[in-house]
Order: structure tokens, then sequence, then C-alpha cells
DNA sequence: ATAATTAATTAGAGTAATTCTAAACTTGAC
DNA sequence: GTCAAGTTTAGAATTACTCTAATTAATTAT
């Protein structure tokens, strides 16, 4: 535990992002605490509470750094905001409309029978599937 | 072609909406145009080009009666700008990253195999597929 | 019909999420 | 260390959308 930040470290640069402090310390939060859906708000404020000083324009470029890199997906469930999910492998969603809640589908319980055949002259890049939840009564 | 907006009324008085100018020019042009994706923003230009003087606001309200009523459906594929969707069957979307252009996805298309249990408390309200295609190179 | 009642529309201000800008600061290479 | 290139930042700008309170239109009662 002497360079809790190496790993972290190596990924970026892996990436071709310079490990500045602040893709450090997003990055650590990020990468280090197992499966999470955070929104770009959320993430300031876990940054600010852990002591990073970091601004709110610095945490949008950092997750669309981190999404073009292929190490964090944009996830769509609610007009006007967005989700960042840690979880890159392929996998779907269910997003709870009551509480707002964006949980992950483990991959055996959901899959598409066939895909269909994409409009001429387009190839399919992504496949995603959102269950919306209701609190039962 | 004497009354051409008796069905609009008709559609609107059953939804228990009051068939008001604003309302039935805004249905008209949506409900007559075959299946259609659109935005606030476009029916609201629809609207101006066709003659019809109405504002912004009133077009957002409209579009949010309409899909309360289960007459339209809200479709959310980029951030920050919500389509609408005349088709109300149940049916999925092609959405063209590079062109922004959304489509309906055949239903004999597309099928999920097996629906996921859906988190303690909760029951599936509305399963929602969209493929993201590219242009070819 | 007309008046009274109720609901809908509107302009314009307000909000929330996100992006832009250009100046100040880091980082990594030499 | 020095320098060039890449990053960060505060704050302004933008975008999509919502709210407010005053006006106007649609329905109901007379």
């Amino acid at each position: 535990m002497s360079r809790p930040y190496t790993q972290t470290i190596d990924i970026l640069r892996a990436a071709g992002l310079r490990p500045t402090r602040q893709r450090v310390g997003l990055s650590y939060i990020l990468f280090n605490g197992g499966d999470r859906h955070v929104t770009a708000d959320q993430l300031h404020s876990e940054a600010d509470a852990a002591g990073l000083k970091v601004s709110l324009a610095t945490v949008y470029n950092t997750l669309h750094q981190l999404c073009d890199a292929g190490l964090l997906a944009e996830v769509l469930v609610e007009p006007g905001r967005s989700y960042f999910d840690t979880n890159i492998s392929v996998h779907h969603h269910f997003f709870n409309m009551d509480t707002g809640e964006l949980a992950d589908i483990p991959p055996d319980e959901i899959s598409v029978q066939q895909l269909p055949t994409p409009p001429e002259g387009t190839a399919i890049d992504q496949v995603s599937i959102i269950v919306r939840v209701r609190q039962n009564p």
C-alpha cells in the first residue's frame, strides 16, 4: 500500500493520457470502488470530499476522455443527465423510474435473440437495453 | 376533406384534453405524417412553417401531455435532447451516431430472449433497445 | 347568446447540465 | 532547470427545458 496510485497511473498512461493530479485522483475514485454509476456532479462532490481540488470542467473533460479511451461507458436513461458506468463489459441496465437508481443486469439474465439488419450503409456499433422498472405499490 | 381536423379533435377529447387551436394544430402535424421522430424544437419550427402560432412552452406542454396520454413515446438517445415518437406500438430503434437519425427497427427483426428478474420490490415497466450504428467508411 | 367559470397559452425569466474560452499552471523531455 | 506542449481553471456562454403570473380561449351555466 505504499504506492496506491501506481496502477491508476499505468491505466492512464496506457490510454495515452498524462497522469495529472486531477486525472489520477478522479480515476482512482472511479476504478477502485467496484462497479459504479456516477454523474459528473456526483463525481465532483466525491472528489471534493476526498480533498481533491478539481473543477467541474475538468471532471467533464476527464469523463469524456475516459469514455473515448474505452475505460468508461456513458449511459442515457433520463432526459438532461448522463451517467457514467465503470463496468465496460457488455451488459445492460435496470433503471428505477421512481428512485432514479441505475443497476447492472447480470449478463446471463438477458439476451437478444437476433440482431436486426442495420440500415443501408451503416454497421452496428453497440446495442443498449434499458429495462425501466417501477416500485411495487 | 371538408373537416380535416375532426379526427384529431376526437383523439384529443378521448384523451381528456381540450382541443385548443394549438393542440389540434400540433397533433395534426404529429399524427398525419406517418411514423415520426421529432424534437420539441423541430415540431415548433414545423408548426411555425405551417402558420400555427404557438409558443415553445406550449409545444413542450403538449408533447408531455400526449406522452402521458399514451399517444406519444419519448426516446432518449443523445445527452441533452429528447425525441418524441408517434409510433406507440412496442418497437425499438436504430440511432445513427454520425447523422443523428433515429429510425424504427421492424418488430420482427429483434427480440429479447428472456427478460431479467427485476430488483426486489420492483416490476418491469418497459424495455427499450437502442441499436447504435455508424456510417460505413 | 352572454356571462361566468375553468383551463390553456404566453412571454420572458429561471434553472440545470454541459461546453467553451483564454489565461495560468503542470508535466515530461532535454 | 528550461521550454514546449498539454492541462486545468474560473467564469461566461450555450442548450434544452421548466416555471410564473398575467392574458386569452374554451366550456358551462344562465
